[in-house]
DNA sequence: CTTCAATTACGAGTATTTTCATGGTATTTC
DNA sequence: GAAATACCATGAAAATACTCGTAATTGAAG
């Protein structure tokens, strides 16, 4: 049960931290957008609580980043800026709630109540990400399969974990590039199929059902 | 995708139905609590927007009731009454947000989105394009047609998607030759007449009604 | 120097895309 | 209304593109 906090004005953090220590939530702190970017992407919190206006980036971009990374933790937005038109950027950037400062604590604590409550049980408080008898530890970076240990490399775990953060969807080629290898695809390289082969020999070959399928032409999709 | 308005006050309902309705949504209206509660438990709607003061029961106890009866559907509450207690009662009640009138309709729409984005599948809402009872999901870049699966090739998906996102209209061969396969129409090749064939074979033949037909001398047209 | 991760090279196998040949059907022309 | 013409459907075969798997090479870390 973590909540993570973007802020950089020292007493609006102090406040938040303090209340929601009182309801027993684990705090972190982020001072700095791409910090605050950057735990987001590694942790998988309950909660995100960030301004808008932040040195790094803002947290427009911040929300619009973490849901193209697949992160789904809600986020709510904490800022002066307060028309509707502001409102309406921020929930489109992918934010969950928007609240105008200055707020009163106590609303605070009720949306937080409100968009934590769901997800109690659903949503795993540890950084694991799953689908079908597979399982990532996103901070201990191990994989398990039916409860069988696999050792994967980095790139591989790279790999596998934008494929079950994007289950459902074929992913290109060209995104994988770009995405994992940081590279513009030219065809130049198959480093993508071999490595697509290296994770199916981990984590499909001695398994059913198997999980990721390739669909020729388009790319390749990671299902059940 | 359907939601269910619960509000007496026939101007309100009036102006969030048709604006909801613009946006293609199809849309329930109830003028008293608890006709609201029977809908909201028979039906499973996307999203439930109730007022607070209503005939019949109050949408807080709407609220209260439809969570302890398991029904998850996410609910907005619209009310005149917005001193920060009014919140905190209304979203420790089960609700999902809370908009204070009177409230602008962008604003609504927004809050809208973001509480339907996350909720069917665990991303985002699939990105489907439907005619008759042929679906394609443009994420999956799978394709059913009564509810059966249709194996496609890249370019037979990216064909069908043409036709769909098109549908009633004639396209030419032209106009085939220029999109789907980025050539200029020379009269030397009839592979847009082979690929009709081939999609037809797959999403027509077993099916009825047939949705792609031909127009000798102008092109092919999708519809029903 | 050794080891392991990351990438490249390449041939084989398969699926897809295109071409070609033929016959059928609608449309135009006389 | 019949013949000629243009247009379209279809099956099969050829050409091409795509993917896979293995092996070899590079490169970095210990």
């Amino acid at each position: 049960m973590k909540i993570l906090v973007i802020e950089d004005e020292a007493k609006t953090v102090q406040l938040i931290k303090q209340g929601l220590e009182e309801q027993l939530w684990e705090v972190d702190i982020a001072y700095d957008g791409l910090i605050g970017l950057q735990l987001a992407t590694r942790n998988n919190y309950t909660l995100i609580i960030s301004d808008i206006i932040l040195p790094g980036i803002s947290g427009l971009e911040l929300c619009r980043q973490l849901r193209s990374k697949g992160v789904v933790s809600p986020i709510i937005l904490l800022t002066a800026l307060s028309t509707t038109d502001d409102k309406i950027i921020g929930l489109d950037a992918g934010a969950d709630d928007y609240l105008a400062k200055p707020f009163e604590f106590r609303e605070l604590m009720a949306r937080i109540r409100a968009l934590t409550r769901r997800n109690i049980g659903s949503i795993q408080t540890a950084n694991l990400l799953k689908i079908a008898d597979l399982e990532m530890d996103l901070d201990a970076k191990t994989v398990t399969r039916d409860g069988k240990d696999i050792a994967l490399t980095a790139k591989e775990f790279l790999l596998l974990e934008y494929f079950i953060r994007h289950q459902g969807r074929v992913i290109s080629k060209v995104e994988l590039a770009e995405k994992i290898w940081d590279i513009t695809f030219d065809t130049g390289t198959n480093v993508i199929e071999v490595y697509i082969n290296f994770l199916r020999k981990k984590i499909d070959k001695d398994f059913e059902p198997k999980l990721l399928h390739t669909q020729i032409g388009m790319g390749y999709v990671m299902k059940k």
